[in-house]
DNA sequence: AATATTCTTGCAATTTCTTGCAAAAGATTG
DNA sequence: CAATCTTTTGCAAGAAATTGCAAGAATATT
């Protein structure tokens, strides 16, 4: 038993969510640890499955899915803290003046809003909110599309994007992803992210992937558009001279960040 | 126990939140620690939850549960902590779980974000950059209308704001204003901010409007809706009897937030 | 198909919450 | 200084929520 004092419901349903970790526990295991009877921790496994936080299987419980697959917001901004760093630098140079540009989710495209305070009379649009708090104060013209929050990517996501987006025209639109195959085009993990994804890369002049390659040639589980949608792809030196060959032959344009002197740059917070 | 001599209030409730730290505590256990009763404990609880400094939970009481990530905007609103936190927690009682608010910006009404963790299975509709931060990560379901944000108010406004708002079905609208009189209605600064309060107010089931005392009589540039709208205000005890009586004339069900606590402190924070 | 878990449901025991009230402490007034 | 009023605190009874238990139903395992 891990408790010894007696524990508030809220920190009940706090400690269940650290034993779980990322793997699976059983009710009994639960109930041991915790201190409780089986019936409890039923319970509050049922509050966390409707929260979202846990999925609830026969004889126990596990940590949703998405967040095992996904890493979280914060982790993912340091994880090629480096190779990201340049590609956003590199990216930015595509920005001309008084262009409206749209800023996917992603912590890859959120590094491309600190190089923006040197344009002007820009007009930015974005699903993201970690750019749209970065930006919010800036002199450039923001507009958010609505729609629903979704937590991990803390992006706007699914059908509600879709009047906003439809209304717009956007002259760039720079677009993050999980994986990116020459076969099946980008790809994300969840449909709705990907539905918003979709829209945007169809209706935008210009389509630019910021990707690093640890991405390229990785299918996630849901497509956005076809390879053909997009129009340059920025991604680092790592990328494989076989991909490289496979992209180009597909007329994308693939830029090549040069990380020398971004590699050691402080490390990027949330 | 840990005191020794008899404390005052405000002495009371400041130990309360150094036992608490960032962990909870049972009614009990802070009672014993204190040295007093379960029933004072309790009505401390109560009034640093309005204040938004702790959450109330079922058998005691924890730090805030959505995590602030930014001191900043906390700051911010607990400077105005006095009345409109008040406001803010009389408004939150009108919620119940399972429904769809809708959440407008200005800073009386981001007070009621942090009162909706008792709640469950609410849908959250927000044009406010604030709140959408502060909400981001709690367990309810989040949704932002598009549309361009203003800085100065840090919410989304203009005609782009239409097309998720006309798309969703909102039970109780909560709306923060400038000025309210009983001829013009609600009135704010900026004609598209005031656009799109129109457009919730037209479409909610209930509109709640939140304002000090200190906005009633006054008008500000730009209307939106007429008195007709509002179905609910909630304001401060300072709202003077004529007021009141031509408000409910109208049809306007008036509540008075109760801020016991403020009634010994000599100075008072704007 | 038989057996063993696990789940659901209803219920009872316990704890906690609300409310009203009275005593104690503090402030105010004549 | 005494008398009165206000505020705070503690207590208690009924209401409400939480927790644990157990029996039958549902599901998984052998």
């Amino acid at each position: 038993m891990i408790a010894r004092r007696k524990l508030l419901t809220p920190e009940r349903e706090q400690l269940i969510l650290q034993l779980l970790g990322d793997k699976g526990m059983t009710i009994v295991g639960l109930s041991q640890e915790i201190g409780v009877s089986e019936a409890t921790v039923r319970r509050d496994l049922d509050s966390l499955d409707t929260q979202g936080k846990v999925v609830r299987v026969h004889g126990g419980a596990m940590r949703a899915a998405f967040p095992r697959i996904e890493p979280g917001f914060s982790q993912k901004v340091s994880l090629h803290a480096g190779e990201k760093a340049a590609i956003a630098s590199r990216a930015a140079e595509l920005v001309s003046d008084a262009e409206t540009i749209y800023l996917d989710g992603g912590s890859t495209v959120f590094g491309l809003a600190r190089h923006l305070a040197g344009r002007q009379r820009l007009t930015i649009v974005t699903n993201s909110l970690t750019a749209a708090f970065e930006l919010m104060d800036s002199p450039h013209r923001l507009i958010l599309v609505g729609g629903e929050c979704r937590p991990i990517s803390r992006a706007l996501v699914g059908p509600l994007t879709a009047p906003v987006i439809e209304m717009l025209h956007i002259d760039k639109a720079f677009m993050g992803t999980i994986g990116l195959t020459v076969e099946e085009g980008a790809s994300t993990t969840d449909p709705n992210e990907a539905f918003t994804k979709e829209l945007v890369m169809k209706r935008a002049t210009k389509v630019i992937v910021l990707a690093d390659s640890s991405k390229i040639g990785v299918p996630a589980f849901a497509r956005n558009g076809t390879i053909a949608d997009i129009d340059i792809l920025v991604t680092d030196r790592q990328l494989s001279k076989r991909h490289r060959k496979a992209l180009e032959e597909r007329g994308i344009e693939v830029l090549i960040a040069d990380d020398t002197q971004h590699s050691t740059t402080g490390k990027a917070e949330s």
